[in-house]
DNA sequence: TGGATTTGACCGGG
DNA sequence: CCCGGTCAAATCCA
């Protein structure tokens, strides 16, 4: 078994230097390439090494619940799910405290403060807390099917102090439930403001509320750039072979601007937490480098993203035809996608 | 009218 | 007791 990840993991580092070399005469930053192909090798690297170290990250179906679709309901996942259910309350809110966690910080790009961080996921709002020493509140998401289909995922997005243009949006929880969302694009699904007191004062007012959602969407991915950094916790359902091991771990990328020209922010690691969408959404990568190359950016929101990401070729090796198609109707998006949001620019 | 948001209250951990 | 996180009633809106 687990020289059989090995190999997996070998032929999609392969894949990915191959994938470099067909990037490099065509991307329009080659430096934005060759750094986010480095970061999978290199995470290609690390996950090697810890199977050849022994199961640092733990239970080895972990290990296999990121490779190819037909894990994707991976056990630990399932186990996840169960230890959730069935419980009262505040059990599950214990629970969630163990919950994994990541962080995402996205740049907006805004000086409106109306820019929301979709991510493909129906979320709820159900509260906003001004932060000791944050100049922006925070707001409390849990997932829309939380009644539904017991999904415990939550999000916190809070306005960066630093730079109010970014997002910084804390996942706790993978996502159980069948989200409708991939019904439509996945950035139009939940447009939400941000917490900004200097605007949360409008919201009652509903029809700027959804004036906001518009600008949201139409100020989104228009940022100077993405900046993502993974406040790493061992996810229950899979692996994080870079940082399976401290969670006190904070990866921090800073893309370049030539990354920046997409509509891609709405697919963030969530997307990717869930393994079906995360590898349909590399394959689209693969089949498609240019454009959609500016997902990349949400790739690279966490190492645990990248693991997923790596596992993806391991599958197109086995059978590319098949997995290709399979992923392009796994994408969240259409043949349009990009532009699927032309309907929300006036 | 049903779903989503707002917002003050409530709770538990540190 | 403070603060972060959640609840839930009131409210909003399509």
């Amino acid at each position: 078994m687990e020289e059989t990840l090995i190999n997996e993991l070998v032929q999609g580092m392969e894949l990915t230097k191959q994938l470099k070399n067909h990037l490099y005469p065509l991307a329009s930053s080659p430096e934005s390439c060759d750094f986010l192909i480095q970061k999978i090798l290199s995470t290609y690297d690390k996950a090697l090494s810890m199977l050849n170290l022994g199961d640092l990250v733990g239970e080895p179906h972990q290990v296999a619940g990121i490779l190819g679709p037909t894990t994707q309901s991976s056990p630990t996942s399932e186990n996840f799910d169960q230890d959730l259910n069935d419980q009262c309350p505040r059990d599950v809110y214990k629970k969630r405290k163990t919950m994994p966690r990541w962080t995402e910080q996205v740049s907006v790009g805004s000086e409106t403060g109306l820019v929301t961080a979709d991510d493909g996921y129906n979320w709820r709002k159900y509260g906003q807390k001004d932060i000791l020493g944050a100049s922006f509140p925070r707001a409390y998401y849990r997932c829309t099917h939380r009644d539904a289909q017991g999904c415990l995922a939550t999000k916190q997005v809070q306005r960066s102090d630093k730079d109010p243009s970014i997002l910084e949006i804390t996942y706790r929880g993978r996502h159980t439930c069948i989200q409708t969302s991939r019904e439509i694009p996945a950035f139009a699904s939940t447009g939400k403001e941000i917490p900004n007191q200097n605007i949360s004062h409008h919201l009652g007012d509903g029809r700027k509320r959804k004036a906001h959602e518009l600008e949201l969407l139409s100020n989104y991915g228009t940022g100077p750039r993405v900046k993502t950094e993974e406040t790493g916790e061992i996810f229950p359902s899979f692996s994080f072979p870079s940082t399976p091991i401290e969670p006190e771990n904070v990866e921090t990328i800073i893309f370049p601007d030539s990354l920046k020209e997409n509509n891609f922010l709405g697919i963030d690691s969530q997307e990717f937490l869930s393994p079906e969408t995360s590898e349909s959404n590399f394959f689209s990568l693969l089949l498609c480098p240019l454009e959609n190359f500016g997902f990349i950016e949400n790739l690279q929101s966490s190492d645990s993203e990248i693991t997923e990401i790596v596992s993806a070729p391991t599958s197109v090796t086995n059978s590319p035809i098949g997995n290709l198609d399979f992923s392009l109707d796994q994408v969240d998006f259409d043949p349009n996608f990009p532009f699927d949001t032309s309907e929300f620019f006036f």
